[in-house]
DNA sequence: ATTAAATTCATACTTTAGTATGAATGGATT
DNA sequence: AATCCATTCATACTAAAGTATGAATTTAAT
């Protein structure tokens, strides 16, 4: 506190001799205003030169493992191959397992109704069994 | 750090009082050193007192959690199942949509031997049919 | 109204699948 | 040596699957 109050006083004394020195030229006002419009520049010229620091920040995200595409079903094909709504309902309860008694005893419909289905399915599927019935229509995605 | 500072002053003051003896000789170059002079501490000014800007940029890394479990088979289940090799051998032909008589061309067997196999995994899979059994066997992915 | 396709059912037949039982062989274990 | 198991094959039978053909009905489209 006492060393600021010198500090001060000394100032003071040097600014007022300064003052004294030189009160009859306008010439420091006129560079005092010079060095506060470069000073200004200065910090100006600063902020418009500053590039931005970049923080990168990795954030790490799972992937869905499996992304739809396994319970998807392949309609276009089963459009193309002319496949209808039966027997789609028929090859889906054959991928199960199901004997023809069975899927008939489901769908309501007769043995002889589930035979013609079938036969029609291997045509179309270029088939001669239900197993590879059941294989290329997985394969071509026509069932899950 | 005030020392310093108190020194500076000093030496400027003692500075301008040189100046004054020589300002008659050159004004517009001392203004000019003036003018860089306080731009430069504009510029370290700004620097000490402006916060860094910090642009923040999120990247996202996606990761897949899980490579390839689809190919995988469950040899623990066909062992606790008690399938054995020759059995797996015709569950696999069986799964391709192959019948009894392809298998037993395929494995140089003959048809009995094949139907005696058929039986055995019936029975260790707890099935009646080939459909069923080949359904229970990829479910329990004993096969792709 | 006619055509076309999907759906249903039937009958008769052939083929394949599946069951039951028995048996021979070779390798590994006790 | 005896036993267990996997593997092989056979015969005889039943059940289910698959083929072929024909036909009636419904529904949507031309």
């Amino acid at each position: 506190m006492y060393g600021i109050a010198l500090a001060c006083l000394l100032f003071l004394l040097k600014w007022m001799e300064l003052k004294w020195m030189v009160y009859s030229h306008s010439m420091d006002i006129y560079i005092g205003a010079i060095s506060i419009l470069f000073t200004f520049l200065g910090i100006w010229l600063a902020k418009q030169l500053t590039k931005p620091k970049t923080n990168t920040i990795i954030v790490e995200k799972w992937l869905n493992p499996i992304p739809v595409e396994n319970g998807l079903i392949n309609e276009t094909a089963i459009v193309n191959l002319g496949i209808s709504t039966r027997e789609m309902e028929v090859l889906n309860l054959m991928a199960k397992g199901m004997s023809n008694a069975e899927i008939a005893g489901i769908l309501f419909l007769s043995i002889p109704t589930i035979k013609t289905h079938i036969a029609n399915l291997f045509f179309k599927l270029e088939v001669k069994r239900r197993t590879q019935a059941i294989e290329k229509a997985k394969r071509l995605q026509l069932i899950p």
